[in-house]
DNA sequence: AATGAATGAGCGTTCATTCAT
DNA sequence: GATGAATGAACGCTCATTCAT
């Protein structure tokens, strides 16, 4: 009975996904899961490897499809011709497009997973950011505070993006803010470092 | 007073401190920031009201002084002269301050109290400056992806003070870390919106 | 539903009447009802909603039941020509209904619940059979030792009927013992007040 | 310092006896008592013996000189020409007696020692009493109704006096109360068993 | 495969008692 | 002798996980 396995998975992943929002993954309940899924615990077991597994689910996809990204970008990086303002579009369109594709589940990721494995993705994501935009604004080494102002844009870029995708805004729209963004952050950036 | 109670106090907290940092407050256990101090849990309770009572005391100082400085910001921004540039200079000043008096306990406040009361903080904090922003970037009635990119934006500023605080980086070295950002998210910002 | 769940939840409840009755509520040990029970405390809480929800479901029933029974006796109480001798009877019957009913959860009600919002059940019913001895031994005000007395006489009333139906009878001896206490307590009773 | 130590001792004895009458033994708290006599907890402790050792010190006094009383009593009732009506108020008289010297020592004796060596107290006097009655009651072996009966009325009677006690009346008027609850209990008590 | 009752380790908290000063 | 901080066993309760059916 495959067909009805896929249903009850995905009533379950969809319960997950909600109370993992509201609660994060700590705070979340499996029995609560469970119930709002309209499946009894013990049946849970056997779909995923308990409230990790559920989550792993949830969030792996994402979490796995992140490198693939990270690894486009690092092409286009050492190009020493390009520029800030040419890399950022694509780790902005791969995150709309991440978005389109995983929904709030990169929002799980980024948000809900304190306590798991998964807690410095967040982090990682923008220190690869930052070594980027680093290596396009001092081409040189720099000194400790110019390391720790990349760092921070890295970041402060990564959260805009996020805040974007989490906006209650249609697909046009976030592309609109998320090139507004793209200017903001990167117009003339050589002058504002 | 034996073993000055003073000093037994100091001991809780900066277990909880640690402990509040590493697990979050719903995560943090009782019993682990007892051992840690050196204190038998029952004479934690001699200390502070429950885990809760430890958190307000890390926390609340910190809580408590923030309308202070929304005050201040309130009292600028209503002159209709006052730019951006002018503007954020006070708040990127009242946060180092309130850093420097502070310390870590702003960024448990910020990054370690969801499902507590306080949960909301570092939201309000952002939202206050997005309408900041809003009205110094748009005299009038703006768009949703305005409205969208003024909040994006009053994140991200807050976002990258509190990361300049974070930054193992001495004063004078935050104080140029914060000038910088200054500059970078303020500097000719009408032609990057 | 496995191993039926009415089972389990009598046998909680078995035990918990015998923990209540020989350590009281405050006293009571709900590992021990547990234990005793031959379940384990997590899944007690399956069964009632912590220690209190499991003295609800012993002592609700009979402390609801009450209203009704002096509901009954209000309406005898007010006809002027109605005497002591015949209102008590009703009472006493109306426990009597209630103790076959309810068992020895009715002494739980009374005598075990220290502590809980149940604690003064002995003593408004008390002073309800006090007011209405009063109303029909003096007809005017009395003075405070009169006044005293009767209140001492509704409680001695109820402890004696309460008496009777904790002691080791069968029910037609209960109804005889009743019986005799109607009589020693009303039986001329204007003569020894 | 002995005359500094009886004062300590008395203030502790009258916390706790307000700690008692109000929370019973077992919800009463060691630290409150010590905190409201102005004595640190670990003082209480060279005066008494842990909390059963103030509750001793407040109780055994009556405790003990219960039996006198009952001798008394056993002397009298032995002889075969008294009766109840004369018996009784020696009980009677020596309880205002006792209370006078014991003050509410006898009311936290009865009514504030469950789950103490003390909690059958009531029980034992109200059974000597139901002794005196029966044998006085019924001259030869009796059913178990009048068994009943007469245990019942024991403890009535018992009751009825400690709430004479009780009752916030000077002494004169807990005498007259008494004198009431004589006769109501004992005028022409053989017309009514 | 499905069910939900059972399980028990672990949590936050209390409090009678002891102990260091 | 006086002090109150320290101690830790025990409580009521939760919940991720297992197990019997």
């Amino acid at each position: 009975m495959q067909y009805k396995k896929d249903e009850v998975r995905d009533r379950i992943l969809n319960a997950a996904r909600k109370e993992f929002l509201a609660r994060g993954f700590r705070g979340g309940n499996i029995s609560a899961i469970a119930e709002a899924a309209g499946v009894p615990v013990g049946n849970l077991y056997r779909y995923f490897n308990g409230k990790s597994g559920v989550l792993d689910a949830i969030v792996k996809p994402v979490y796995e499809a992140l490198p693939k990204l990270i690894g486009e970008l690092q092409q286009v990086e050492t190009l020493d011709s390009v520029t800030l303002g040419q890399i950022m579009p694509v780790l902005s369109h791969g995150l709309l497009g991440f978005f389109k594709e995983f929904g709030k589940d990169m929002l799980i990721l980024t948000d809900c997973c304190e306590g798991t494995r998964y807690e410095d993705f967040g982090k990682e994501l923008s220190s690869k950011v930052a070594r980027i935009i680093k290596s396009k604004l001092y081409s040189e080494k720099c000194d400790a505070q110019e390391e720790a102002f990349t760092e921070i844009l890295g970041n402060a870029f990564c959260c805009s993006l996020f805040d974007a995708l989490r906006m209650d805004l249609n697909d046009a729209q976030k592309q609109s803010v998320v090139e507004k963004l793209l200017k903001f952050y990167f117009y003339e950036v050589d002058k504002r470092k």
